[in-house]
DNA sequence: ATATTTACATACAAGCTTGATTGTATATAA
DNA sequence: TTATATACAATCAAGCTTGTATGTAAATAT
């Protein structure tokens, strides 16, 4: 039996994705091969080249299954409805954290992430990706930056530092964090605690 | 003529080291062949194999050229000296400004920076390169705790944070902050401000 | 009912990389 | 002065990847 109905191709798709991102997590991107991956779904390579045109198309396949929810839910954690009237400040915190409880109960998601920031190499058709992280930041620095607006308009803030460089500075140190978290594979030193330092680094705000 | 005298063939050495720089740089570390990196060097593969093992050897050795010399120097900026007299927040302000005016002017610095932070997947053997990147972090976090401690003593922190807490909260500010740097190759987004943002970071330390 | 896609599997050609081996001219040690 | 180790260059065999081309059976359209 070859051809397969609709629903059962779309879940070959998924399956190999599901197997390039094992493989991509156990080899590094640039090592794995789409015969790795096509034998990790238990197809061929056939199956892998019919679905996408190659391995660069099935890396983005895989960020997008992340980072295009990544966005809509920042909006949602950060309280950016107008009707919000809890504490700018917890707020963010809880923003933070929550990305932090993802990635501790998201296998699928703490992998992607491990892929993008120590298993792939950005150079060539991958330096796009730079950009796209970029913008990425920018647009998520500018939501920190209306939290800690508010958060001042409130009078909750113990620094007079401008709410823009308040939200560079917990931008900064949350990448600094991730990056940590996700080479921290044993949880030795940072995992354990990442928690307690997103509440550090808010008090030091917090009047 | 071939055979050279010990001085010729370190230069090579050093010829092999500098081109594998560059090469990694532009193709990546795992698209760049051993041929390239000859090629580049005005060698032949003879020469490298010569020289180092394999591409792995290369690889430390270039790690080794910035990151032994790198510890040291940041025991002098951290005025970890025990008759320092400077403001001991003045001094990590200072020290991590050391190190992004290093990254701005040292090519060399900078590209192997780059190298390792998004030219390379660490996977397989370079895995255990991350252990002994955590191990940096770990003694760099110390010393700047030992940092904030003398700032408590001194009366000159504005917060009740403990000088552990404000010493991980800058290590990994200072740890995103050297990311977002590397990323932003055009220097649109944060290179033109990295002294800024450490500036402002420390500053929120200051009573 | 037939024609035509679809969703793969299989086969093939080409290039690339690696490691090993061999060759060799020259420093350097004895 | 001679022997040996050094510092490479050149060659070779082997395997691995990739892209493409072709085959094919079943689903779907007509």
């Amino acid at each position: 039996m070859v051809r397969k109905t609709k629903e059962d191709a779309e879940l070959t798709r998924l399956r190999i994705i599901d197997a390039a991102r094992a493989v991509f997590l156990a080899r590094g991107v640039s090592k794995s091969t789409l015969e790795h991956i096509a034998t990790k779904a238990n197809v061929t390579r056939g199956a892998v080249y019919w679905h996408f045109k190659n391995k660069t198309e099935i890396f983005h396949a895989i960020r997008e299954q992340v980072f295009l929810p990544l966005i809509d839910r920042m909006d949602d954690t950060l309280g950016l409805a107008i009707d919000s009237t809890e504490n700018p400040l917890t707020q963010i915190e809880n923003s933070l954290c929550h990305t932090i409880n993802e990635l501790s109960e998201n296998t699928e998601m703490r992998e992607i992430y491990e892929i993008m920031m120590i298993k792939c190499e950005y150079v060539g058709e991958f330096a796009t990706v730079l950009h796209q992280i970029l913008n990425n930041c920018s647009s998520l620095i500018e939501k920190i930056e209306i939290a800690y607006q508010r958060a001042q308009t409130q009078n909750l803030l113990a620094s007079n530092l401008s709410p823009r460089a308040l939200a560079l500075d917990t931008h900064l140190f949350f990448g600094g964090l991730l990056h940590m978290w996700i080479k921290d594979a044993d949880g030795s030193k940072f995992r354990y605690q990442a928690i307690d330092l997103i509440k550090s680094h808010i008090n030091l705000r917090r009047k």
